[in-house]
DNA sequence: TATAACAGTATTTTT
DNA sequence: TACTGTTATA
């Protein structure tokens, strides 16, 4: 049937009042394509939301016909609830998804048509890791200069570019000896996920659009069923998943189209090309990292030809104190456009700037001021402490719980990374996939059966020569010619996981048996929990509450979805991430990274951790646009706050064991003077004479160093710190300290040169590696030894 | 095969 | 620090 179409006009008067012009510009607006730039807190959401209402109230689209995408699991809830609130029951038609979810959808859907069984497994980074750790074993490559993480890391990277191994091949420059090494990992690491039918993280997209390019029969039956496509965090979006999109809003040809077509086609039988919106913020794009390709929003407008581009400025969040530090943060990225977050809300109060003499000072700080704000009626809630790194969380941890502050940890070592956990899902995973040997093999001595990697090489001899997966060589424990004890074991457990598969089959006569009963009478047959508690050890009991706890989700999951399968609660699992588990009840002061925060907004906020190194960190000095990201995660940080925030650091810092002298970050001096009131401003910190802390003395005060390898490793270099002072001439320097930003990249040097460095004194130039910035110099010393430093930024002079 | 003791090394952010 | 991997011993 098709939809009986109306103009904007008709739009119900509800969701469109109070909505600023370029808001109702974008729910109103209708034709193929409409980017919608979208400021921190422009309520971006609302006209989202509004805007889906708006398409189903006027009937221009069915519930069913709505796609939308976010990043998170807890957004897209967030979007279906409200759509719900406006809407009621027709939100229960929409995919409200996240890309990967969706994508999950898509192919479990598909699966049977490329090869894969509809319960295929997925990966997360760890189980990749552990597979590609494995094979960088097999073929050596560690010895060659390629780490496990680095191999994840490129193979990540081609997928996100929609790269296989074969594209790979040709494109790669095979005369270097460590492409030639990814490309063969990657081949081996590709081969064993389709063996194992089981896809990792990247795969979830990138198979997708595969899929769609191959079949484009299958494309369109999804081209029909959307037909309007949304899209949040657009930002944020990597190569692969700009293709999905691009596939989904791509025209469906003639041939193609379902005979069943219902929907309006065009003169020539084709179906058109869906509607999409995007919003997103390049400010706040902080994932490139892992992909994100900015100029998917920036060009947008040339990939979408007449789209229609809309600018949300008005803030509804923060005051404009926020504002003016955010802006002024952001306006030294260049090659943005420009925008200017307002607000009508007034100033506000000053930016609490505080610098602690370790972590635990700064901490101490975060808990008073906490206390405080608590006294003057904010909710814990209501407040959030950020960080830039997990490894932050310790000291701040130790401090809030003496100081009796409830708080949540957003993230970190999560439940779903705990070993335990991971071998309970492990069995799970085998149980709805017999060919995914590496669960099977995760699970094979957990608990300890006795089967230890000699018995694990037989099982696999053996399944290789009679063409058999791991997991049915199992079954046929007899023939092993192994011991009579372990023999024994394999049998007991190849039985026991064909009971359990058994136990869900859809055909059995009884009807499958519930997700956690499943899973209780495997624990039990398998002695796993009994196994734990039996060690006496706290820790074991701790390990054991988390599989009840595990069973407990189950149990949940078939309450909520009482024709849930195995395969389906193994999906959500998978897919869940840090930000989901937020609830905003728990009474709690919410701690995260500052990636984690991104869409979320707290009345008061404490950026932690703004040191150099750390924020921007040390890691990003190397990567191109690096620090330009590490400003915008600064940006999101700072823009998260509703009305106050607070910026802390600390003048030495531990990082595993060793502490070191840290020094205020570069982006702090890029706020004007006046926005901050500093309790203890790193100037004062530094300069206390008599009350000079013991934290510096103790580590050799002025001279006090990273005793670490690299000397170039500390771009900001020396000079910054007791140069630092928020005042108006370093402002007027273009936020670039004097020293702040060494920059020897011209700097020629050669094997047999002479040369001098700051903290280790002369020494002569032994290697010369890499090219660009990135040129490396190993440099004997005569006093300090050996030592590699980066050239573009070692304190180093040419004697 | 399992365990304990030791040494070495790594830390960015995450769907 | 904390985790991983190696080695020696039961």
């Amino acid at each position: 049937m098709q939809p009986f179409v109306l103009g904007p006009e008709s739009i119900p008067a509800e969701l469109v009042d109070g909505l600023n012009p370029p808001q109702r510009a974008a729910v109103e607006h209708r034709g193929e394509a409409l980017l919608i730039v979208a400021g921190a807190g422009s309520g971006k959401t609302r006209v989202l939301t509004h805007r889906i209402a708006g398409l189903i109230a006027t009937r221009e689209a069915w519930p069913s016909q709505i796609l939308a995408i976010t990043f998170t699991n807890k957004a897209a809830a967030e979007m279906r609830e409200r759509v719900g609130h406006l809407l009621g029951e027709a939100v229960e038609g929409m995919w409200i998804s996240t890309f990967h979810s969706a994508c999950v959808r898509i192919l479990r859907r598909e699966a049977e048509r490329f090869g894969y069984p509809q319960g295929f497994t997925i990966y997360d980074a760890a189980d990749s890791k552990a597979l590609i750790k494995r094979i960088v074993k097999a073929v050596d490559a560690e010895s060659l200069g390629v780490s496990v993480s680095q191999a994840q890391h490129r193979i990540s990277g081609l997928k996100n570019e929609l790269i296989d191994p074969d594209g790979f091949s040709r494109q790669a420059d095979l005369s270097n000896p460590r492409d030639a090494l990814v490309l063969e990992i990657y081949r081996q690491y590709d081969r064993e996920l389709r063996r194992n039918r089981a896809f990792d993280f990247d795969d979830l997209i990138a198979q997708t659009v595969w899929l769609f390019r191959a079949h484009p029969e299958i494309a369109a039956l999804y081209q029909r069923r959307f037909r309007h496509v949304l899209v949040d965090e657009y930002q944020d979006t990597n190569h692969a998943q700009y293709a999905l999109i691009r596939e989904l809003t791509r025209r469906a040809e003639p041939q193609h189209v379902p005979a069943d077509t219902r929907i309006a086609l065009d003169p020539d039988g084709s179906i058109p090309p869906a509607s999409l919106t995007v919003v997103g913020d390049s400010d706040q794009s902080i994932y490139a990292f892992r992909g994100a390709d900015i100029r998917n929003i920036t060009e947008f407008e040339r990939d979408f030809p007449g789209a229609e581009v809309i600018l949300l400025e008005q803030n509804y969040r923060s005051t404009q104190n926020i504002l003016d530090a955010a802006n002024a943060v952001i306006s030294r990225n260049f090659d943005r456009r420009e925008k200017r977050l307002f607000t009508t809300s007034g100033a506000g109060a000053k930016i609490v700037g505080y610098t602690g003499y370790s972590a635990h000072d700064e901490a101490q700080f975060v808990a008073d001021e906490i206390h405080l704000l608590r006294d003057a009626g904010t909710s814990f809630n209501d407040i959030a402490v950020f960080y830039r790194t997990n490894a932050q969380t310790r000291a701040l941890e130790e401090i809030l719980i003496r100081a009796a502050v409830p708080y949540r940890l957003i993230g970190g070592t999560k439940f779903y990374e705990r070993a335990e956990v991971k071998d309970v899902l492990a069995y799970l995973m085998t149980v709805a996939n017999p060919a995914d040997e590496l669960s099977v093999r995760r699970i094979i001595n957990a608990p300890k059966r006795g089967i230890g990697p000699a018995t694990e090489t037989a099982i696999s001899n053996y399944a290789e020569a009679e063409q058999l997966t791991f997991r049915q060589a199992m079954g046929r424990a007899d023939a092993l010619g192994l011991g009579p004890k372990v023999t024994r074991e394999i049998a007991a457990l190849a039985e026991i996981l064909d009971r359990a598969e058994a136990s869900i089959a859809p055909d059995r006569p009884q009807g499958p048996v519930p997700v956690s009963r499943m899973l209780a009478t495997l624990l039990g047959d398998v002695r796993y929990t009994e196994t734990l508690r039996a060690t006496g050890n706290p820790q074991d009991d701790a390990r054991a509450e988390n599989v009840e706890e595990l069973v407990n989700v189950a149990k949940e999951f078939d309450k909520t979805h009482p024709d849930g399968t195995l395969v389906d609660f193994l999906t959500e699992v998978a897919l869940v991430a840090a930000a989901d588990d937020l609830d905003d009840e728990s009474g709690a002061v919410s701690l995260m990274t500052l990636h984690t925060a991104k869409g979320l907004e707290f009345d008061a906020v404490f950026l932690t951790g703004v040191e150099e190194e750390l924020l921007p960190h040390r890691m990003s000095a190397d990567e191109p646009g690096g620090l330009a990201e590490e400003r915008r995660l600064f940006y999101v940080g700072i823009t998260r706050a509703r009305k106050v925030l607070h910026l802390s650091l600390a003048m030495t810092r531990t990082t595993f064991g060793e502490s070191s002298v840290a020094m205020p970050s570069r982006f702090l001096q890029e706020i004007p003077e006046g926005l901050i009131e500093w309790r203890q401003s790193p100037g004062m910190a530094t300069s206390l004479g008599g009350t000079r802390p013991r934290a510096l003395n103790a580590h050799g005060g002025e001279g006090g160093r990273r005793r670490r390898a690299d000397g170039g490793e500390l771009p900001a270099g020396r000079g910054l710190r007791s140069e630092f002072r928020p005042t108006r001439e370093n402002q007027q320097r273009g936020g670039r300290v004097s020293g702040a930003v060494r920059d020897n990249s011209a700097l020629e040097l050669a094997s047999g040169d002479r040369v001098k460095h700051t903290d280790f004194g002369e020494g002569t130039v032994r290697a010369v590696l890499g090219s660009g910035t990135k040129r490396i110099a190993e440099v004997d010393f005569d006093e300090a030894g050996r030592k590699k430093l980066l050239i573009k930024i070692a304190p180093l002079e040419k004697l």
